[in-house]
DNA sequence: GTTGATTGGGAAAGCGCATTCCCGTTGGGA
DNA sequence: TCCCAACGGGAATGCGCTTTCCCAATCAAC
């Protein structure tokens, strides 16, 4: 037995399909209340479901919102995706979700196939980045983005404006203050810390990466320290844990060069873009025998949720992921004359993995 | 300017629309090769994004795959959404979300809303539940479940069989040794463990919940142990913790009561049903300044990626969720005759947050 | 050279629904 | 009483695509 149709319905019911449709599909006209009855009667006792399919394409638009994450096993992300879940469940969408690894061509991919599918709305999640050897694909996905503007899409970026988009019409951005907050976390740390500054960031060119760099940079300038080292490595746990192995054999190389004097070498203290790769870099740490806070200092950024258990307790920036995947949905929802730009607020939270240790 | 249409690329490439179609959409006859080169020419420079909506109202079949999860923010469903979703890439399919928080009622409308979008086939990884006053929910989602099936859609459950299910063909079962699993973890324990055990569940009624308690119950019986006693809370973090709360009063009071002889009570050991509650459990836990596993042992269930830097190591029962998710999804793209049954394998895995104390 | 099989393209019929347009009824105002 | 407006229902069209069916042309075989 196939699903039933609508025109089933109306047959039982003794309509024509139009008024079934009316009844059941929410139009403006409401048929009388005693064919309405006869006609919803009819489809219960069919188990009629609508076909969104067929209706989509009648009406030319799906209740459909395309999510586009590096990787929904990230908790960063999971966050996001619920607020984004939350929302559409509100405006009674469903969610399409596309992972890319922060491809710019796997963004692009994804891209296309919400638009042929006509989903209402974009989220893009995923921080955009720009590589050398991105440019083409970055292009391609800026194009593919303007196309599904112009064609009524609305587009919410997290973080960052898309790159080289040229249409402005339909374009949302949650712009994450990653800058200002790394530099307000930089001042803070340098209030306490005297000891050299390491940054462990993600790829060059990872635009949330590059933008908590350069707030950290500055936030130190401002307070009158010097220019931090940056490190390089993968966005996520494993970066981390690489960069720390190798941080932890220079933390040790450098004390046993200093033992002839009675104080071991001043503390470092490393700033990671954002918490899992801090948390990597804790485990390193901590497993080559180095003890967090009293041997370095580590900070991240995100203030994942999970992560607040660890111990010690991460100091971190608060940013409200949830609330970010709720404005992202909520502001597509409402297409906007022009290019619509929202601010959340983030803070920075000091906790015990930063503690001057008790000399 | 609107969505570009197949015709127009036809007329574009002055060929009739069944002919670009047959080009531009893989069907089994392939027009010239003159033709089809002018065919994409066109196509390209319309800018042409075929309208999945009307590609599968044409074919009855939509490339999308339903998945119902509690919480895509819980790190649990999110590594099995991540294996679905890799999965689904292969397949060349889009995977549509669905939170439910658990409630019969939600699954249901989440079913109906995947059915109506005509989803190929459906992962529901959230497990189920037997609550009272769940029951006419439960038997509406079976109904829901099963009229799908009978519509030639592909269901894969995670862990359970869907209760009340009377149709047995479309579905697919990846069984989780839940019980089994817990009966080991408990022999394992009750070997190196020789004070009490106190269970930690999630609400009653809750499958995984209940077969894990059962199967622990039953480890300890086989070691001839007494029976547990067992707690109901939240299926989360905040139920974990909850829980702690009560519990370190409990075991302070107990020692408290003991002061007198030189041996403290022996230490509890507890078995939370899954990771995030034992997390919840051992930072209750450690807030009212007991120690882990000095003072309280602690085991938890599924071992979730991030929690493995949480220290003091969880012991716990390692479930393979990427995996998990992975099998569902490739099962229900390949009907099956009748009920498929798969297996998925476990691992229970001591670490440092039950091992004995050193005296 | 004729016939039958095969190929390659087009016309047309849906897929299931929303919606516009049309028509028959009814109700109210003059 | 008559006319016009408002209403309530149905027929028909189209959303964009796939696919069946049909037809003309080409080819091989006799």
């Amino acid at each position: 037995m196939a699903a039933s149709t609508l025109t089933e319905v109306a047959k039982l019911a003794g309509v024509s399909p139009a008024t079934a449709s009316r009844v059941l599909n929410g139009s403006a006209r409401k048929p009388g209340s005693d064919i309405a009855e006869r006609v919803r009667k009819a489809a219960d006792s069919l188990g009629y479901i609508p076909n969104a399919q067929a209706q989509g394409l009648a009406r030319s638009s799906s209740g459909l919102i395309g999510l586009i994450v590096h990787d929904i096993a990230d908790p960063y992300f999971a966050a996001i995706a619920r607020g984004v879940q939350e929302e559409a469940r509100l405006q009674e969408r469903m969610v399409l979700l596309a992972t890319t690894e922060g491809g710019p061509k796997e963004e692009k991919d994804a891209v296309a196939a919400f638009a042929a599918r006509r989903a209402d709305s974009i989220v893009i999640a995923g921080s955009r980045s720009k590589k050398d050897g991105d440019d083409d694909a970055n292009r391609e996905l800026a194009a593919e983005l303007d196309r599904y503007c112009r064609n009524g899409g609305q587009v919410a970026v997290v973080g960052h404006p898309v790159v080289g988009a040229t249409a402005l019409e339909g374009y949302h951005v949650v712009n994450v203050p990653n800058e200002e907050l790394a530099a307000t976390l930089a001042a803070e740390l340098a209030r306490k810390h005297k000891g050299e500054f390491v940054i462990l960031g993600g790829p060059a060119g990872l635009f949330t990466s590059d933008d908590r760099i350069r707030g950290f940079q500055r936030g130190l300038a401002d307070a009158g320290r010097r220019e931090a080292e940056v490190l390089h490595h993968a966005f996520n746990r494993s970066g981390g844990y690489e960069a720390g192995v190798a941080m932890a054999q220079r933390i040790k190389a450098s004390r046993a060069g200093s033992q002839n004097g009675p104080y071991s070498p001043p503390r470092l203290c490393i700033f990671a873009v954002n918490d899992v790769m801090a948390i990597g870099m804790a485990a390193a740490l901590r497993s080559a025998g180095l003890r967090i806070p009293q041997d370095a200092a580590i900070a991240g950024f995100d203030d994942i949720e999970t992560l607040r258990d660890f111990r010690p307790e991460l100091s971190t920036v608060h940013l409200p992921l949830e609330e970010i995947g709720r404005v992202a949905t909520r502001s597509a929802a409402s297409p906007h004359h022009g290019q619509e730009i929202l601010q959340v607020q983030g803070q920075v939270t000091l906790r015990h993995s930063t503690e001057q240790p008790i000399l």
